[in-house]
DNA sequence: CTGCCTAGTGTAATCGATTACATTGCCGAT
DNA sequence: ATCGGCAATGTAATCGATTACACTAGGCAG
């Protein structure tokens, strides 16, 4: 292996005047760097970023501590937050914490034991995820699905406003009890979205009754499972909103199972958009995030703050999308007028 | 900071008992490894990974490099292989190609920058990769999609047969000019599944069409423009086989466009099952792949190689199951038992 | 001409853990 | 009593790059 010293001799200079000559070219002369830069070339050199990291105390490397990268919408949080680190030659890694604090705990510490640069999280607990001690040892972060994060830096896509808005809009095409399926019940995120739901039944005048909302762990099987529960009450809901596209995935099974029909006898939406809801039967009205764009923003947030910005916290708020589509309509058989009769959703 | 000097110093003797004591207990006194111990305990040490990666010149951290996270299938494997990495305290670093050689090459050159012990990777092309430039470094390499990847230990999903089973299906439930979209021309997977297409093709005696296939970046877009073109054709095609998940989405919104049937108008299987796929409609014939499973496996040789073993290289086979739906089924009008019938896919 | 400043470069300490090699002391064999 | 051998521990070199500090030479002001 090639490493500094070969380079030094090569160029007939000192190691000292190597590593300026690549990473400070202006405090060298111009012939020596050529040198340098010659003797690279010649040689194949490339620096070892283990021992860089040692001697600066911190690796050219962000953690992304996500729920689950399974998830459709994590996964772009993760492709636009790591397109965005390698455009500043950071390199990302992966911690799943499938929302157990215990997880999350063990990942943070490995990764303060690796020195990474900064970290992009979605807090497990909105309580009880320990940013303070991350916080404290100056390792810059930033949260995601967190609205008030208080002193870091964070990137909040609104799930309060955009489960509202999709809550609402099942009650303006004709529900009558909406039930929730959302996550974890101190997952901020499955917190917030439940807090839209029940924010768009008070504004309706609506009762808020705890049986019709359900916590999951944000998988398909326990979305299955909430939404048997719901239709097993002796006053079954008539809407569906859930909290994520896995959860849908869950009730679409337990709907089918049930011989419930979308839209007639069950409306329905769902949080996050993906590339086969509009190809659904019904096409799925759903709450787009821009996943992508959370990632990318939350890197170029904590790149700032590698870079040595210290200035006061930080939160861009970006809000969701509702993308209306024909599985939250209810057909009205009073109106003749009702497009959503005109196509037959029949199985 | 708290260093492995602190810890010596407060149980009162050397780093290297210290180190001794936490990596290879039986060589040390069963009392002084307790005074290191609670030494650690006491003093909340934690090793710093970086001087340990730099020392044994190599770290603790495994390359995964893949075409792209963002495809569901690459996404369980990531899972797979991680979940099977953390068990043995490795972490991952994930690298998106795109299929594209640059990228594959700047990455492993990072990579290698940061002494990862080992790497997983789907080679972007089938003869320009350059596993060998690792191989001489001593890097153990374990590559997915490739079926015979000669001295570097491998996991494959035999593509060629999983799509071959799903042409021959198709072909079997009364398609006469099956069509193939598949990924990038250099693209191993992509070869592999036009293979098996071509296969099944000869098998039934069919002349193979060259306008009958088409490449793609295994993307929604290009699926939709492919299909298409094929559409364009003066004569089109009566089935599709879709080479990946996007590709599907993106057929999915071309016959929607044109007012194509499925399985009326055309026939329809894909490869890569997800949780979706039998909730459309109609569902769609999936070849699936055990990708987590994919993932844990490739980890797993991996680990063996890190940790020593040196035999000869290893290529696991595992084999992609076919899921019959009703989008492959054509209905027959002259047949009045055939199932497909009962069920009303309009729309 | 002297002294100060600066640009350019070199020397050597440093980051923190690991490990080759050296040392100590004890046991049993001769 | 002596010595080989081994268990337990210590000393110090090492991994490779970075950087604090030191030094030199030349330019310029006084």
């Amino acid at each position: 292996m090639v490493t500094i010293r070969d380079v030094a001799a090569a160029a007939g200079v000192s190691t000292a005047t190597v590593t300026r000559a690549l990473t400070k070219p202006e405090t060298v002369a111009t012939p020596t760097a050529d040198r340098v830069r010659q003797a690279v070339q010649d040689l194949g050199y490339r620096p070892n970023l283990v021992a860089r990291s040692l001697r600066r105390r911190t690796a050219q490397v962000v953690g992304l501590v996500m729920q689950d990268i399974e998830t459709p919408h994590f996964m772009s949080v993760c492709r636009g937050a790591e397109d965005a680190l390698r455009e500043h030659s950071y390199s990302a890694t992966f911690c799943n914490t499938d929302d157990k604090l215990d997880r999350e705990r063990a990942y943070l510490e490995v990764l303060v034991d690796q020195s990474v640069a900064g970290i992009i999280m979605t807090p497990a607990s909105a309580t009880e995820s320990d940013l303070g001690w991350l916080h404290d040892r100056g390792l810059p972060v930033v949260t995601l699905e967190m609205e008030l994060s208080g002193a870091v830096d964070s990137v909040y896509s609104d799930n309060q406003a955009g489960a509202c808005a999709a809550v609402r809009h099942l009650l303006e095409a004709g529900a009558a009890r909406p039930a929730c399926v959302t996550g974890g019940r101190d997952v901020p995120s499955a917190q917030d979205r439940l807090a839209g739901y029940q924010q768009a039944l008070r504004r309706a005048g609506l009762p808020l009754e705890p049986d019709l909302w359900a916590f999951t762990d944000y998988r398909e099987e326990q979305g299955e499972a909430a939404v048997r529960a719901l239709f097993a009450l002796p006053q079954p809901p008539d809407a569906l909103f859930l909290a994520n596209s896995r959860l849908l995935v869950g009730a679409l099974r337990a709907l089918r199972a049930l011989g419930r029909q979308v839209p007639d006898d069950v409306t329905l939406a769902s949080f996050d958009e993906t590339p086969l809801m509009e190809l659904l039967t019904p096409p799925v009205t759903t709450v787009r995030q821009r996943a992508y764009e959370i990632g990318q923003r939350a890197a170029q947030l904590l790149l700032e703050r590698i870079g040595g910005y210290a200035g006061p916290a930080r939160h861009i708020t970006l809000m969701p999308e509702l993308i209306i589509r024909s599985s939250s309509i209810r057909p009205d058989p009073t109106d003749p007028t009702d497009l959503t009769k005109l196509t037959d959703y029949s199985q």
